[in-house]
RNA sequence: GCCAAGGUGGCAGAGUCCGGCCGAACGCAGCGGCCUGCAGAGCCGCCCACCGCCGGUUCAAAUCCGGCCCUUGGCUCCA
């Protein structure tokens, strides 16, 4: 089977094809760089990143866009915050730095850009004046609206009727609207004093904060570009008029993709993108985890206290655009498999390394194993990125391996490579590591232990297991797993993440 | 109110597009056995699911069709 994805524009899973058979253009929509990046932001990047992984694994090449918001009344309620930044532009660069170093600790591949929208002004303005040439949007009081009613399709995407789309807002600004669902491509002025009030975090001192209220000038008086057209103007100049991907999170679908797709598809009367994809949400008990509403744990946080490869196999332990539960059973649990893989990884690689490996051994149901592991992962992946399957693949591998270690005897040496080399190959797919850098310190550490153990065998041959067990209970007490085995015992280090 | 997604074992979560290999995957938890000084890890096996409810189509439905109930997300801050 090949790629099948499922597109939001259509509601169907459709086969893939891209534009030109060898390259995909893909653009993410990205962060507000106004908050720290929480588990939610993760999970999105992390089914993106699998799915950049994925398509070079099919042989694409792939030219994947992600930006940064960092014009935004958030970001001007921030300034002067803590050490966050004297201006705007400070704290955007903050937040990105801090984002970027999110993105390093959870192992996802680099974008080839990730522009910023005050980098892209000046393609927003010839945007802007595009649509207004084209009778698509109008000036008013030197803000410039999207005419809705101009763009026949509006509503496609999320497929809703014009008149049934409710609207909120200012009430000054719908004064200046034609029709109260067109939305603002650029908007007069600066900051609204009251939106910035409005995100300020409640007691905290901004000092003598200088915000500059993010301004250009524009051929309609100082202003600003709105929220939606930034993504259009720079997935645009990157990735050029039609995209093959554009994925973004469900609560973006409305307003901000449609508005993409209107102001787009009017400006260029090329389809915008051609497939849709969105990304789930997480849930906290019964609500999303969300910025606004305060119930998120960060990605630093979470990166601390599981490391890279737990949180990677946590945030693929379901379908990109299915709901996730997030609680402590559920993170648990993903680490519990993660060590299932790792171990069975680990127990591989000994036996590889043991006398008792031979090349003339052959186990054919470990072979089989691993061939029909490779092919239902292929599936998987292939069918809308099935990450959740993809998993059990892999784990369907580290049981043929620890059985196959199991039967003790003499080891099949082709076998278990074959097993270990599928292991690392599938789990790069998904991001995942095995068998860790080992830096200088962890070498040591090894040693050390090594030292330990070789002390508790002897109280334990002179079957003084009191003291044997207090040994093991204390390197426990500092992370390290004991296992006794018949050729000895055997640790393993807290992963070094 | 309108739009979208979903309701599968104790938990979590695939499978639903393309009906039969689903007598329902993988993992966790639980139970039994093996291994072990003990523990852990591991191996072998088992338990737990009339797949939200009602009706229909079909030789055959978790999967298709209709109705109903419930949950989540969106309806201009949102990944």
């Amino acid at each position: 089977m090949t790629l099948h994805v499922t597109n939001t524009l259509t509601g169907e899973k459709e086969p893939f094809e891209p534009q030109d058979p060898e390259n995909v253009l893909l653009y993410y929509c990205g962060l507000t760089v106004s908050d720290p990046p929480h588990l939610g932001h993760a999970r999105s990047w992390v089914h993106v990143d699998v799915m950049h992984r994925w398509l070079e694994y099919l042989g694409y090449d792939v030219r994947h866009v992600e930006n940064f918001t960092d014009i935004n009344e958030k970001i001007v309620a921030r300034v002067g915050e803590d050490d966050l930044g004297e201006d705007e532009e400070a704290v955007a660069k903050t937040y990105i730095e801090h984002t970027l170093s999110d993105m390093r600790a959870l192992n996802l591949l680099r974008a080839e850009v990730y522009p910023r929208v005050s980098e892209h002004v000046p393609e927003v303005i010839d945007l802007v004046e595009t649509l207004i040439e084209n009778g698509y949007a109008y000036e008013s009081n030197g803000s410039v609206y999207f005419d809705v009613t101009s763009f026949e399709e509006y509503g496609k995407l999320s497929n809703q009727e014009l008149e049934e789309i409710e609207t909120q807002g200012d009430p000054d600004e719908r004064s200046e609207k034609r029709n109260p669902a067109d939305f603002a491509l650029w908007k007069a002025g600066g900051v609204d004093e009251d939106a910035v009030a409005e995100h300020r975090h409640e007691g905290v001192d901004h000092g003598c904060a200088t915000p500059t209220g993010q301004t250009w000038e524009s051929p309609w008086g100082q202003g600003r570009p709105g929220w939606h057209i930034e993504c259009s103007a720079m997935s645009m100049t990157h990735l050029g008029e039609t995209l093959d991907i554009h994925v973004g999170g469900r609560d973006l679908v409305f307003p901000h993709h449609e508005n993409e797709i209107a102001q787009s598809e009017a400006a260029t009367d090329q389809r915008f993108a051609n497939y849709w994809l969105h990304c789930e949400l997480f849930q906290m008990g019964e609500e999303k985890m969300s910025s606004s509403l305060g119930n998120f744990v960060t990605v630093d946080d979470a990166v601390d206290q599981w490391g890279t490869n737990v949180l990677r196999t946590f945030l693929t332990a379901g379908s990109y655009n299915s709901q996730q539960l997030y609680s402590d059973e559920t993170i648990t649990e993903a680490e519990e498999r993660w060590d299932r893989l790792e171990r069975a990884y680990e127990a591989a690689v000994e036996a590889l390394d043991s006398p008792d490996a031979r090349t003339k051994v052959d186990d054919e149901a470990l072979r089989d194993a691993v061939d029909d592991a490779r092919t239902l992962f292929i599936e998987a992946m292939n069918d809308d990125f099935n990450t959740r399957e993809a998993q059990s693949a892999l784990l369907s591998i580290a049981t043929a391996i620890n059985s196959h270690v199991d039967a003790r005897g003499e080891y099949d040496y082709r076998g278990l490579r074959q097993a270990v080399g599928t292991l690392e190959e599938l789990g790069a797919v998904l991001g995942l590591s095995f068998g860790g850098e080992t830096t200088g310190t962890a070498e040591l550490a090894g040693d050390v232990v090594d030292l330990v153990l070789d002390v508790r065998e002897q109280e334990r041959d002179a079957g003084n297991y009191e003291r044997a067990d207090e040994l093991r209970d204390e390197l426990e007490g500092l992370g390290i797993e004991v296992q006794d085995t018949d050729d000895g015992a055997t640790y393993r280090l807290p992963s070094a993440e």
